[in-house]
DNA sequence: AACGCGGGCAACCGCTCGTAA
DNA sequence: ATTACGAGCGGTTGCCCGCGT
């Protein structure tokens, strides 16, 4: 259905751009006199020259005493970061869980920050698991060249390396995730339908992000109403209902959201990675070791030997 | 000092959703 | 069932500022 934009009458009369700080106390002296109220009439009584959806925004997004400012903390970092994975771009509903953010700073720092930060670790900030896209591969075969290239020029030479550990971080989240099947097949056999740590779907590539099921709920949390409304829109995902949970502040729904997710730090999530190449080494060990498993393991063992630890630590720092 | 470039952020645009008539 | 409208959401744009050359 839809309508129309809701200004466009009057585009050539009504303000845009900046708000100016005459206009920033015009609309505050308003909205704490008399609230908000209905926003297409709220500019005309307000004596502000600004269609109402541009009011809204300002206020939302600024004005508004309960808001936040100054930089993200670690910990909001994470949960947004966890959010994301189980939410997608649902920057309002994200923002529910961060109080004092509003979902465009959400939104931005998202793209600014920490989308930028997946990419370095080569995962794709969209569904959270290792890009295995072209241009990926593409990537992967420059690295390789460039490692190659760098290597006979200069082995010792550290941007050498750094190409050289770039090309392994790509090739081992493809091995990761060619072996996602693998690995499910003998997890599932192990711990049955329970994951067994919570960033292992992230790592292997496995994560059901936007998957059918959502994210296990401990039995502690239940959902006090979940309207038809929620169900039809959530489609697996967690939704609004979470605001709901009886007697559990929105702390401690973030506790939960950031201990059920993600690992407690980098380092966790650095002896994570290990333990998943561990996992990798002995599944390879195994009965199932496919014919080409040796070319990655011999590039695995490269890598071991050009790097150290410190190399995760770097990717995930 | 001047310029170009890139990052960060506020604001806009166009669309969907929910609801009332 | 249809339409119109207000409200809200997510994507995109454009400006400003800091930094490097």
């Amino acid at each position: 259905m839809g309508r129309s934009p809701c200004c466009s009458s009057d585009d050539a009369i009504l303000k845009k751009g900046p708000w100016t700080p005459e206009e920033d106390e015009k609309l505050l002296e308003y909205i704490n006199t008399h609230g908000h109220g209905n926003w297409k009439t709220l500019p005309k009584h307000a004596g502000l020259n600004r269609c109402g959806k541009s009011c809204r925004l300002r206020w939302a997004n600024y004005l508004r005493p309960d808001i936040k400012r100054g930089r993200f903390s670690e910990e909001e970092e994470r949960l947004i970061i966890n959010l994301h994975s189980t939410l997608g771009n649902k920057w309002s509903k994200i923002a529910t869980y961060l109080p004092g953010r509003t979902d465009n700073e959400i939104k931005n720092f998202w793209n600014t920050h920490i989308r930028k930060k997946l990419l370095n670790m080569g995962l794709d900030p969209n569904t959270h698991k290792p890009r295995t896209d072209l241009n990926h591969l593409l990537n992967l075969t420059q690295l390789i060249c460039a490692a190659q290239l760098g290597s006979l020029m200069n082995p010792w030479e550290s941007s050498a390396l750094k190409v050289q550990a770039d090309a392994a971080q790509l090739l081992q989240n493809l091995i990761q995730t060619l072996n996602t099947n693998q690995l499910s097949t003998i997890t599932a056999g192990l711990v049955g339908s329970q994951t067994s740590y919570p960033y292992e779907g992230l790592i292997n590539g496995t994560s059901s992000l936007y998957a059918d099921e959502p994210a296990p709920v401990p039995q502690k949390f239940h959902l006090m109403s979940q309207t038809s409304s929620d169900q039809h829109q959530s489609q697996g995902v967690i939704d609004n209902s979470w605001a709901s949970f009886e007697g559990y502040e929105s702390s401690d729904i973030s506790d939960f959201l950031i201990s059920e997710l993600v690992p407690e730090s980098p380092e966790t999530a650095t002896t994570s990675m290990n333990q998943m190449g561990d996992d990798k080494t002995n599944t390879n060990h195994g009965s199932t070791m496919s014919p080409d498993s040796s070319i990655f393991q011999a590039w695995e063992k490269l890598m071991d030997d050009e790097t150290d630890n410190s190399f995760w630590k770097d990717i995930l720092e």
